[in-house]
DNA sequence: CTTTAAATTTAGACTAGTCTAAAAATTTGT
DNA sequence: ACAAATTTTTAGACTAGTCTAAATTTAAAG
């Protein structure tokens, strides 16, 4: 069965969406803003791949993925973050360059191409922006990291991901001079704003809002 | 001006064709067995791409790609050669495996990944078929081979490309032995059939089709 | 120069993917 | 429990790209 440019779009919003809220069902107005696309137009796509047997649809109801739907959304995504590992590492392209390049890659058909791609790269686990890649079996290895935001404690953190992946965030975060594997000591907790004081590979020492905490993904270290 | 892969094909289509028929106007029935699409088709996009001045159209006469049209198919051509030598040279595909991967490579829109990943493989000059790849101003370095089919004599030659991509031709002239940068020695022109006994390398010699013959490019050494 | 054949274009139809506006179903608030 | 607000679906329309069948134009043959 051919899947289109699009559905491979649909399956990994669905994906997301799902993975995000707890794999409960995903709305048809949460699709549609994610993909800024209107409403009207999701249930139509919706009804398509219900048609394929991609996700299980019910009217009013939500939908959620199939298993057949579910393996189709990740290799979407293990294509998407491979190529990002290969923008970065390879062609020297900086992490907050790379999103929407792999957004087109994301969407090339060839089992071969990606298989020989993961070698190529050294299999890696991880994306630029510290996301797992899912093995080709669609296997994830589970990484148990949290976000600076939610209940930290001072000491030392390593910095293993990202959640918002927007240019603007990630130059901030480049600005600041945090990168991914970056150790963060949190210095002071502003009980008022929540906003934190980190020392950075034990260099500089920033502020950091509860907002911008709040995408980063740390794991305790001491 | 956004253009769209359907358009790409087309202007690379009729530069092709345009290329092989010695830059005279390509007609409707060329670009529709090309692409194998109906005649009818092809004089709807025709229109579109005379609308948008990549082509100059005149019903019944034939096209010709405008300065704007022949920029946009060499760009074309040049990201599916980058993306050729790429899959061979780092990712171990065989010559013969490349050329649909690379179609559909050659669509994705980024200025800056072409000139990176051109950078990464060490600025080629030729694809793994021996095809010239154009500069990012789109100059060829021309190169003046021959076909080994017409009018050679015996002596040496270097094979410096192919003229057929058909992974059945590419397959058959592994299976003889020859390959990109081969020396071939002609060692007997039977005047009956056209048919050439060669010696590959200095190594074993083959019989070899004129037909098969008409589709290998060489260059004289000696 | 006419007739016939071949090439090309036009007309009309279809699918995928999108939209707006309106109707229907569900959820929320009192 | 019922009205109002929100969400979702339906209806109808549009574009890009494709097709078949018919009409038109150009080229070839006698
Ligand atoms: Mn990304
Ligand atoms: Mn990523
Ligand atoms: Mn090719
Ligand atoms: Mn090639």
């Amino acid at each position: 069965m051919v899947i289109s440019f699009t559905e491979e779009n649909y399956l990994k919003a669905i994906y997301t969406l799902s993975n995000q809220y707890d794999w409960v069902e995903v709305s048809t107005n949460q699709i549609s803003a994610h993909l800024k696309n209107k409403a009207a137009t999701v249930t139509d796509m919706l009804k398509r791949l219900s048609e394929k047997k991609l996700i299980a649809y019910k009217p009013y109801q939500g939908v959620k993925l199939t298993d057949k739907g579910k393996r189709t959304a990740i290799t979407v995504v293990r294509k998407h973050r491979l190529w990002e590992v290969f923008l970065v590492d390879k062609l020297n392209f900086k992490w907050d360059e790379v999103h929407d390049i792999a957004e087109q890659l994301e969407h090339i058909h060839s089992d071969e191409l990606i298989e020989k791609l993961d070698d190529f790269l050294g299999r890696p686990k991880s994306d630029p922006h510290g996301d797992p890649i899912p093995d080709a079996n669609g296997k994830f290895s589970n990484k148990r990291s949290i976000l600076l935001s939610s209940g930290v404690k001072k000491g030392s953190y390593v910095v293993t991901g990202v959640t918002d992946h927007s240019t603007s965030y990630l130059q901030y975060l480049t600005q600041l001079g945090i990168s991914l594997g970056f150790q963060l000591k949190i210095e002071e907790i502003n009980e008022y704003d929540q906003s934190l004081k980190i020392k950075i590979n034990n260099k500089q020492s920033n502020f950091i809002s509860h907002k911008a905490a709040s995408h980063l993904l740390v794991e305790q270290r001491s």
